[in-house]
DNA sequence: CGTGGAGTTGAATACGATCAACACCGGTGG
DNA sequence: CCACCGGTGTTGATCGTATTCAACTCCACG
């Protein structure tokens, strides 16, 4: 007998990334599952806007989601990038019941799992383990953003760009230098520039 | 019968800050207390060095602690400062057993309690809730960074000094410009002139 | 086709950095 | 007590990097 598996679910991708990532084993995911939601967005879907209110977060199994602020001259400054395997979310809404400090948009295609707030609790109870691996993902969270901070108060936007190309080798492909731009802090135009200058270094 | 109380002992402001801030009572403070230090250390004083190692934590009872690291031309960029009642330490270092990433100073003479992993690691058995605290703090400090990433992103160096300001109004007069430009992400000279800048709008 | 977004390039501009000079303390030692 | 010194902050002149604005090419897509 031969079994066919073209593509795993939305769903299976999540729970793969949890078995191999967290101690949460297969019995107690069914116990999870019904906590959790699964959805596919289209590409330029706004998921969350800034000054609103959610209580989830995703996790994105395909495709590509984005976080990203609109300073006062209505320019996108992008945060994060969330491609496959990734967690996106806004913790000022959903850790602290805020308004939220970003928006979150949708650059490709995506299959995503919503993660509600039962399920962040409901897994710590039915698996003590996983506040554990939370805590490891917020340290991760704190040790990336302080490596860009220092990056954007003391790299050169090649420098910054190079970095970005050395941490995402398969995001730089995937996402338009406008996007790119608006997660280091230059103009589009500027990164154009940047990138001639490094061609032709490399040229030489 | 008179009680004399002058000042607060470096170790009792750490006991009063847990028990304001924290489920740890003064019963489960009496269990802890030998995984703790308290140390007094003299401006200047280097108490991390960037790419070394280490495995404890520093509150700060009184005084001035600083993170910041050095690029290539040597000059000195702040992460963070730490005043009275903060937590400073290098998580790649006490968390991922990494080289550290960043230094840590003293800006003035400061009582510190160090915070070793026994400390952490005993404190969530003896009250189970202390992880909770735990975690509150780290959903903090990225909320922070995440701000300060956006400001650094989208903002002129005025409005982010402007945002220094409201946010750290008693640091402000105490910290140098050399310091607070080195937070900023700008030069002394160039805060020196925003602040003329501000000071001719303020009067107008 | 033809339309609109992405990327490139050029010219002019603006903002902050750099370099240099100087005033102003606060502390030290003769 | 004063002279000196080093560090801080200010100001000016100049330089350099990134921004802005504009024009143009190149595709992808309807």
């Amino acid at each position: 007998m031969l079994t066919f598996k073209l593509h795993n679910s939305t769903m299976q991708v999540f729970q793969d990334y949890l078995q191999q990532h967290t101690p949460i084993k297969k019995e107690q995911f069914q116990l999870l599952k019904h906590t959790l939601l699964e959805k596919k967005y289209d590409k330029g879907k706004i998921l969350l806007t800034e000054g609103g209110k959610t209580d989830v977060n995703y996790f994105v199994c395909s495709g590509l989601l984005r976080a990203y602020t609109l300073d006062v001259h209505g320019k996108e400054h992008t945060i994060q990038f969330a491609p496959e395997n990734w967690w996106i979310g806004d913790r000022n809404s959903t850790y602290f019941n805020e308004p939220a400090a970003f928006n979150i948009d949708v650059l490709e295609e995506s299959e995503v799992v919503i993660i509600t707030k039962d399920f962040m609790e409901l897994a710590q109870h039915v698996c003590l383990d996983f506040a554990k691996y939370n805590i490891h993902l917020l340290h991760n969270t704190i040790r990336h953003m302080q490596r860009r901070i220092n990056l954007l108060l003391a790299a050169t936007a090649e420098e910054r760009y190079l970095d970005f190309v050395h941490l995402y080798p398969k995001l730089t492909l995937r996402i338009s230098q406008i996007m790119i731009a608006s997660y280091l802090g230059i103009t589009p135009e500027s990164l154009s520039r940047v990138r001639k200058e490094l061609a032709k270094k490399h040229s030489k």
